[in-house]
DNA sequence: CGACTTTGACCAGCGC
DNA sequence: GCGCTGGTCAAAGTCG
């Protein structure tokens, strides 16, 4: 049942860092291994995606430009910081440059052949060659295009709809990793998708005022146990070493009235929240949950429809190659985590899933819970 | 008090 | 040109 679908990962953006942290250290402060993300800045890496991307959708279209990313980070705590690098080195690719063709499709073979495939890691991509920046002109030239809000938050990133062409980075997430991003995120809204049963949340990047970073998380329609992260614009400052005040702190509040009654009167969303009982209605996954790490990213440039018809394109494609049937065979990879690791099933599926050794790592015990409810609920 | 989530409203992009 | 849809804003409320 969805009943325990916790969708309260709000603050989980920062729960993140937490996870760089050594495993003693579960609270928010706790500082990251972040600079390893410090490639995610924005003027060389946009222009290197896009030129991928195009080509990559040229040749082939974006379906097959997956990235595989996964818990096999996590799964061998032994060594946080290892860990964390590890993380980093795999969002690299998707961060900042599109993985060649050739070895995202190699890492595609990897993850069908097999079962673990959510557990495969996904090779260090081979340093891109600098680009121009293409992305982000694009970017500029459609922000410049509207007219700046008024009550814009920002003087050079004027209110801007939607992004014609956009560069965008789709990526799929399991629920269980989606905890691995260093980067603060804060919601700023969240709509029902026509077609999807999911709402889709919006984050941008909380680290940096000026930041244009954004992302957009929604569960994958098909596979409920994956969420769709799609990644837009560059973060334009080095990783935060730390979250703010309030990282990792999951807002969990009570479901007030108004959220009630959203439950029942907000259509798609509606049965999501309705099956929140901790959270007010926040079907969405928190940030934490999409920083985690792409099981699958693609990166595109295409509008909105092209990019959801490939998402259903990709969904056989990606489950073909991912089959994230997270339920049992991810479970019963943890049994022998669990041996290590000492901890019951409780632990595991339940909500200290990853505060212990692994999870201290990897995540925050609010993402294990929004993970198991949403790996079990769906 | 600051940062966050929630949520309704606004408005631009897009298809017809 | 119109309507639909998605992306963003901003007020209100929450939390530490």
């Amino acid at each position: 049942m969805e009943m325990e679908l916790d969708w309260d990962l709000h603050a989980v953006v920062r729960g993140c860092s937490t996870l760089t942290s050594s495993s003693s250290s579960s609270s928010s402060s706790s500082s990251s291994s972040s600079s390893g993300f410090g490639y995610f800045h924005s003027q060389a890496s946009p222009s290197s995606v896009l030129d991928t991307e195009d080509q990559q959708q040229q040749q082939q279209g974006i379906t097959n430009n997956v990235m595989s990313f996964s818990a096999a980070s996590y799964s061998y705590p032994f060594g946080p910081r290892t860990a964390i690098e590890e993380l980093h080195e795999l969002c690299k690719p998707f961060f900042t440059k599109s993985l060649p063709q050739q070895q995202q499709q190699q890492q595609q073979s990897l993850q069908a052949s097999s079962p673990l495939s959510s557990f495969s890691v996904a090779p260090p991509p081979p340093p891109p060659p600098p680009k121009p920046v293409h992305a982000q002109e694009k970017q500029q030239r459609s922000n410049t295009n509207k007219h700046p809000h008024p009550g814009g938050d920002s003087v050079n990133t004027p209110r801007s709809k939607r992004r014609k062409n956009q560069l965008k980075r789709v990526c799929q997430v399991p629920v269980e990793n989606l905890s691995s991003d260093i980067w603060a995120w804060r919601k700023y809204g969240q709509k029902p998708i026509k077609g999807s049963p999911y709402p889709r949340g919006y984050y941008r990047c909380s680290s940096s005022k000026g930041c244009l970073a954004r992302k957009q998380v929604e569960r994958n329609r098909t596979d409920p146990t994956m969420f769709i992260v799609t990644y837009t614009a560059e973060h334009n400052h080095p990783a935060p070493t730390h979250r703010n005040s309030l990282a990792g702190s999951t807002r969990q509040k009570p479901l007030t009235p108004q959220a009630a009654a959203a439950t029942t009167t907000n259509g798609g969303e509606s049965d999501e929240k309705a099956l929140t009982p901790t959270k007010s209605a926040s079907p969405d996954i928190s940030v934490a949950e999409e920083e985690a790490l792409p099981q699958h990213c693609e990166k595109s440039s295409v509008s909105r429809e092209e990019k959801e018809e490939d998402l259903a394109d990709d969904d056989d494609d990606e489950f073909g190659l991912s089959d994230m049937v997270i339920p049992d065979d991810f479970f019963d990879s943890f049994d022998e985590l669990k041996e290590i690791t000492g901890i019951d099933d409780d632990g595991i599926r339940g909500d200290n899933f990853f505060v212990d050794p692994f999870s201290a790592i990897a995540m925050p015990s609010w993402v294990a819970n929004s993970a198991a409810t949403a790996a079990g609920g769906s």
